[in-house]
DNA sequence: GTCTATAGGTGGATAGAC
DNA sequence: GTCTATCCACCTATAGAC
C-alpha cells in the first residue's frame, strides 16, 4: 500500500494467495482486505464484486504464465532435447508460480474451466500443439516410436509434473514425507526423472544404461 | 427416500454429489437436504455438524475404493501385464466412481489431505508399494529399465490417468471437445494409450511396431 | 482514494412440536 | 425420526463522510 506497488496489485496479490489456499467461497472480502492491509470496502472501489475480483486475479496470473515464451523448445538441437526443454520449462513455470496449480485445479472442479476457457484455447493450446508437433516431427524422423498417438503422448508428458504438484500432499504421504509434501530437493529429482521417463517412452533407440544426456 | 435405501445413506449420496461438484464451503446444508429430499434439520439428527457429514461421506467413498482388491495385478503372468493390469484397474476404479477425482483433489487443495491421510497411508500406500514392487521385480529380471527410480516411475504411471480425469475440462479443450471433456470413447482410448506409454518407458526391449500386446 | 457504518441476505445450528 | 420455526453469526455490497 504505502510503498512500492499500487493498491489494485496489492489486492490482487492478496486475493491470489487466499483464493489459491482456500478457494473462492471460503475466502471472504474481509480476509482479502486484511491480507492486503487495506480496508475491505476499498475492494469495491476497484472491483465491482467478489466475482469480478476473482476473474481479474485469474486473468492476471494466466497472462503472466502464457506470456512466457516457449523459445527454449525451438532452440533445442535434437528432438529429444526439445522434449526435455518442454518438461523443464513446465517444471520451472510451476515452481515460479506456486499458487498456479491450486488455482488451476480449483478452476477445473469449481467452474469447469469457464473462467480460463479463453486462455486455454487461445494460448495454452498453442503450447500443447507445439509439444505435439515436436512429437510428430520425431516420429517422422524415425526417432520417436510411431505407434503412440502424439496428442495422448503429450498429455502423458504434461501429466507427470502437473499431477506431482497438484497431488502434492498425497505424493508426500506416498514418498514418506508427510502431507506437507516432498522437500524441494526431491521435487527437483522427480522433475529430472519426468524428462527421462518421457524420453524412455518416446525414443525408439534408447541410450545405453548410464549414458549422459 | 421412502423406499429402498435408509436415510443416512440417502443423505450421504446427496452430499457426495454436491461436495464433489461444488466443494465443502460452497455446498449448504439446505442444498443437501433438498438434493436428498429430506428436511435440512434432519441432517443434524444423524450428523453432528457439516464437517462431520463431510468426513462421513469421504470415509465411505474411500472405504469403497480401498476395499477393491488389487488381485488382477497378482494374477497377471508377466511383468508387463502386471503394469497393464494396474493401469486398467485404476481407470476402471475412476470410471466406476465419477465423483472421486473431484473429491480427491478438493481434499488435497482444501485440507492438504488431512481427512484422507489415514486412508492414504494405511491402504493407498499399499497399492502404491505393490506397483513399486512390480517395477523393482521387472528391473531385477532385466525386463525393465534399471536407471528409473521405481517410486518416481510409479508416480509417472499413476499421474497419466489421474491427471486426465482431474483436468477433464482442460483436456477436453486441448483435444477440441470443449470444456465438457472428451467423449467416453476417447477417454477409453487414452486409458489404453496410458498402458502403452508406461510400458514403452519401462521396457528395455520394446516390442516391434504393431506387435499385438 | 480511503474509511465508518450498516443494510440486506444467507448459512450453520438448535429448540421443540409431532 | 421428521418437521417448523427461529437464533445468531457472518458475508457481500452500498451509502456516504472525509
Amino acid at each position: 500500500m504505502a510503498g512500492s506497488a499500487n493498491t489494485p496489485d496489492v489486492i490482487l496479490d492478496a486475493a491470489e494467495r487466499l483464493f489459491a489456499m482456500q478457494g473462492f467461497t471460503a475466502t471472504t472480502i474481509k480476509q482479502i482486505g486484511k491480507e492486503a492491509d487495506v480496508n475491505p470496502a476499498l475492494l469495491y472501489y476497484y472491483y465491482d464484486s467478489k466475482e469480478t475480483l476473482y476473474r481479474a486475479m485469474l486473468q492476471r496470473i494466466l497472462g503472466q504464465l502464457l506470456a512466457r515464451g516457449t523459445d527454449a523448445i525451438e532452440r533445442a538441437a535434437s528432438h529429444a532435447d526439445r522434449i526435455r526443454a518442454f518438461v523443464r520449462a513446465q517444471a520451472r513455470l510451476l515452481a515460479d508460480h506456486p499458487h498456479f496449480p491450486q488455482l488451476f485445479v480449483r478452476e477445473m472442479v469449481d467452474h469447469q474451466a469457464s473462467h480460463a476457457e479463453e486462455a486455454i484455447t487461445s494460448t495454452a493450446a498453442g503450447a500443447f500443439k507445439r509439444l505435439c508437433d515436436v512429437i510428430v516431427a520425431g516420429q517422422q524422423d524415425g526417432v520417436f516410436h510411431r505407434s503412440l498417438d502424439p496428442r495422448f503422448a503429450a498429455i502423458s508428458i504434461i501429466a507427470q509434473v502437473a499431477y506431482f504438484v497438484i497431488a502434492r500432499p498425497a505424493v508426500g504421504l506416498l514418498l514418506g514425507h508427510g502431507p506437507g509434501g516432498p522437500p524441494a530437493e526431491l521435487s527437483e529429482r522427480f522433475f529430472a526423472h519426468a524428462e527421462e521417463f518421457a524420453l524412455a517412452a518416446l525414443l525408439v533407440a534408447r541410450p545405453a544404461e548410464g549414458t549422459p544426456s
